[in-house]
DNA sequence: AATAAAATACGAAATAGTTCGTAATTAACT
DNA sequence: AGTTAATTACGAACTATTTCGTATTTTATT
């Protein structure tokens, strides 16, 4: 499996979900999505952005002046990746411990709960 | 609801998993253990658990020349919030995304699955 | 062609976290 | 008391990330 290791810092994984969300998109654009979340100048986005590119995580198309970025990772798979880590250092590695902690403090509506039971009937059933 | 936010890093994580799992212990005692997973130095450990001190995550018993550490944040709870806040960077605030994820990466067992039915049973008869 | 507005490029400072060398301290054992 | 082994204390270096000021480039407009 050549697949890279992809760990996105915070600031990287704030960019890839305004990306993954809107699709490609100028500096300006993400720049003004994070300024809803925190105060974050437009060249400290720019730089952000720019680093990405080098990174592999983002690619910019430079055809006309105000270049747009698109996120080239895959979003199920790195929130995967990010989701595999996190449980390996803050539950230990239980994931289990984890769902258990996520549905206990979350509350989920019926629907949603039918939707995790419809989940456990396909994999029991696999 | 006077709580402090807690942020513990990466490292930080490490040795509260240790503390938690094994109660109060000494620098030695837990470098050793970072060490299973990764290559640590002594004073590495130490300076970090110090660190923690000051960051009120841990406590010391300093009455013995060997000083004994324990965590004084309770696991849940700070299972809880590094949970709350991973799904929202990561899973834009979706607890219900990141459970499906996981339960999709993870193929549960049997048991593990009755549990999880055990618990969405709980919820729905409240 | 000159001006203005908006964007990118670059580099350096600021911040956070990690790492470790070395000195000082402690206490156990001759 | 002197020696040794283990531990703590301290500070500095190193790495990663974030931030932003300033210069340059690009494009549109006059």
């Amino acid at each position: 499996m050549g697949d890279k290791k992809i760990k996105p810092t915070e600031s990287e994984i704030e960019v890839l979900n305004i990306l993954w969300e809107h699709g490609p998109q100028s500096v300006r654009f993400v720049n003004e999505k994070l300024n809803t979340q925190r105060e974050v100048g437009y060249t400290t986005s720019l730089k952000i952005m720019q680093l990405m590119v080098e990174k592999g995580l983002l690619a910019r198309d430079t055809s006309s002046r105000t270049h747009i970025y698109k996120a080239i990772v895959n979003e199920q798979k790195t929130q995967g990746q990010l989701l595999k880590k996190f449980v390996d250092t803050a539950f230990r590695g239980s994931s289990m411990k984890m769902v258990m902690q996520a549905l206990g403090n979350h509350k989920p509506s019926q629907e949603e709960l039918d939707e995790i039971k419809e989940l456990i009937k396909k994999i029991e059933n696999k």
